[in-house]
DNA sequence: TCTCGATGTTCCATTATTCGGAACTTAATT
DNA sequence: AATTAAGTTCCGAATAATGGAACATCGAGA
C-alpha cells in the first residue's frame, strides 16, 4: 500500500496474481508472503497485468499464448486484448501476434522529459561521467525495482544491460542497494520479504540475511558498491539521493568493467560520487525545498 | 463535451486502426462515417483520458485542475486517480500533485527495445548519417500523430526520449507528409477531415487544401520536404516507408539547420533517402516476409 | 473435397464494478 | 474562531465486465 506495492516491476511473480483472483478466494488475501499483496485496482488492475505480460515477453505473443498465461475465458481475455488495442497500449500486428503499442513511448517521453528529478540531477551526472570517464547512471526505487532515469555514457561504448527507462532488481545493483539502505527498518523487511532472488552471477545475493547484512554496511558507510551482482565483469560504486519528502529514493553511480576499474579505483570514487549525490539533493531542496 | 479531444493519438471520427487496416474485407463502408460515436473504451478509455491530460500538462496537476478539465464528480475522480497512482501509471507527491508515473518508463523501455521495425532500420540509419553529417529520424504514423522510434545523430550519444518517442503533427513534418503519401485517398480523407491545424510557422499549412495538394505531389516524386513547416529555422527532406502488411506507415528523414541545408541540397539528398528507405523495406521482407 | 481440430470472434444473461451525489474530513484563509 | 476551499469516503443506482457457449475461420490430413 505504501510505496512498495505494484508487482508490475518486480521480475517474476506478476503472473500470480491473475490465477490468484480467478478461483475462488477474494478479498480477504491480507498479508501473503509468496506472492506480494497484489491489490488488483479492479478493471485497471487486471488490463496491466496483460500489458505487463505482453511488454515482458521476449516475442510478441500469441493470443493463445496469452490465454495460457493467464488461464481466463477466451471471451473475457479477447474483450481486455481488444479494449487494450483500441487504446493504443498493445498492437496487432498481421499474424495475430500481439506487441507492445508505440503509444506507451509518448506517454514515457513526457514522463521523462518533465522529471524534475532527472532535470536537476543531469548537470551533476555530466559533471561525475567527466570526472571520472565512465559511465554515470541515475535511478530510483519503484516498488522492489530500481528504474534508471539517466544514463551518461564516456566516449567508448560498453556493452552493458542497462538502459534508461529499464526496470532492474534492487538487490543485486549499486543504486538498488544504495536505495535499499535509507529505507526505513520495518518497510525494509516488508520489502525484503517480497523479493525472490535469481542468481545472475556467482556474486549476486541469494537471501535476505546476507543483503541485509550489507545493506547495514551500506547506510553506515554511505556508498555501495556493485561488484559483479548483476552482471559478470561490470563493477560499480554508487551512492543514495533521495528528495526532502521522499517521492525519490534512489542513487547514482558510477560504472564500468572490472577490468578498468579495480576494487581500489572504485573506493576512492565513492568520496566524488557522494559528493554528487549531495549537489543533487541540495538542487531538489532549492528547487522544491519552499512548498513541502 | 468531449473530453477525449486530446491531440494524442486517437483520431475523433475515423480512428485508423486495426479494425480499418485489416486484410482483405475492407469496403465495410465505415459504419462510423457520420455517427462520431467516440467508442470510448469502456473503464479503460475514460482512465487513459486521465493519463493524457496529466502527460500532456507542462506542469504536474493538482486535483482540482484535472477536476476542472474534465468536469467529472469528484468522487468518481479521485478513484480512478487512485486507481492509476496505484498501478504506477501516475505518481502524486507530496504536495498532491499529479505526474507521470515512472512505471510508464519501463514499459516504453521494452516497447522500443524489442520494435522490429526499428531493429532493422537502425543500420540504415546510421548509415545515412554519416552519408550526410545531419541528424537522422524514423517515424511512424499512429492515428494524427508521427511518433519518433528513432533518431541518430552526429557525435552526440541518443538522449533516449529527448526526441524518441514524442508525439508530432502529421501535416508539418517531413516524415508525416511522406507518411500521408503512403495512404488510401479514403483513408486520407478521413484523416484529414479530424486534423485541426495549427500555425507553427508561417509555412505550416493551414488547410486541408494546400496539404492534400502536396501530398499528392509527395506520392508522385516518393520524397517530402519540410520547409521549416514545424519549426523555424529546421528544414528535412524525408522518405515513405512501410511495412508489408501495413502496420508501419511512416518515413525516414534527415534534418537540419535552413542556413546549412539549401533546398537544393535537400533535393540531391532525395535519393539515398530513398535509398535507405528501399533497403529498411527490403530488410522487412526478409525479416518478415515469410509467415504472412 | 470434406472433415476435423485448433484458433479466434461474437453474443447475452448474470454479476461485479463503476458512477455520482452528498456527507464528511482536513487544510488554508479571513 | 469562523469561513471557505480542497480533498476523501460512502452507498444505492447505473453501467460495464464477466464467462459460458454458440458462431466463424483457417489448415492440415483423410
Amino acid at each position: 500500500m505504501e510505496l512498495s506495492d505494484y508487482a508490475g516491476l518486480s521480475v517474476k511473480g506478476a503472473r500470480l496474481s491473475k490465477a490468484d483472483q480467478c478461483n475462488g478466494t477474494e478479498t480477504m488475501t491480507s498479508t501473503d508472503s509468496m506472492a506480494q499483496t497484489t491489490r488488483e485496482t479492479g478493471t485497471l488492475g487486471k488490463l496491466m497485468v496483460l500489458l505487463d505480460l505482453v511488454t515482458h515477453a521476449d516475442t510478441p505473443l500469441r493470443f493463445t499464448d496469452i490465454l495460457a498465461l493467464t488461464s481466463q475465458p477466451r471471451g473475457t481475455l479477447h474483450r481486455q486484448l481488444s479494449h487494450l488495442v483500441e487504446e493504443g497500449l498493445l498492437e496487432l500486428d498481421g499474424d495475430g501476434r500481439y506487441a507492445p503499442g508505440l503509444r506507451l513511448l509518448d506517454f514515457a517521453a513526457r514522463s521523462w522529459a518533465r522529471n524534475e528529478f532527472r532535470l536537476i540531477a543531469e548537470p551533476h551526472l555530466v559533471e561525475l561521467q567527466q570526472a571520472t570517464g565512465e559511465t554515470v547512471h541515475l535511478g530510483v526505487l519503484r516498488g522492489q525495482s530500481i528504474i534508471y532515469l539517466d544514463k551518461v555514457e564516456g566516449r567508448q561504448p560498453v556493452r552493458m544491460y542497462s538502459q534508461i527507462g529499464n526496470a532492474s532488481p534492487c538487490y543485486c545493483t549499486g543504486v538498488g542497494k544504495a536505495a535499499l539502505s535509507l529505507l526505513p527498518s520495518e518497510n525494509l523487511v516488508d520489502l525484503l520479504a517480497g523479493l525472490s532472488f535469481t542468481s545472475f552471477t556467482a556474486s549476486t545475493h541469494a537471501s535476505a540475511e546476507t543483503l541485509t547484512a550489507e545493506i547495514r554496511e551500506i547506510a553506515e558507510q554511505g556508498y555501495a558498491f556493485d561488484r559483479e551482482e548483476h552482471e559478470a565483469g561490470i563493477r560499480c560504486v554508487a551512492a543514495p539521493v533521495w528528495s526532502e519528502d521522499r517521492t525519490f529514493i534512489g542513487g547514482i553511480s558510477v560504472t564500468g568493467p572490472a577490468y578498468r576499474l579495480s576494487m581500489e579505483l572504485l573506493r576512492q570514487w565513492a568520496v566524488p560520487v557522494q559528493l554528487a549525490a549531495a549537489r543533487i539533493m541540495e538542487g531538489m531542496r532549492i528547487r522544491l525545498g519552499p512548498r513541502r
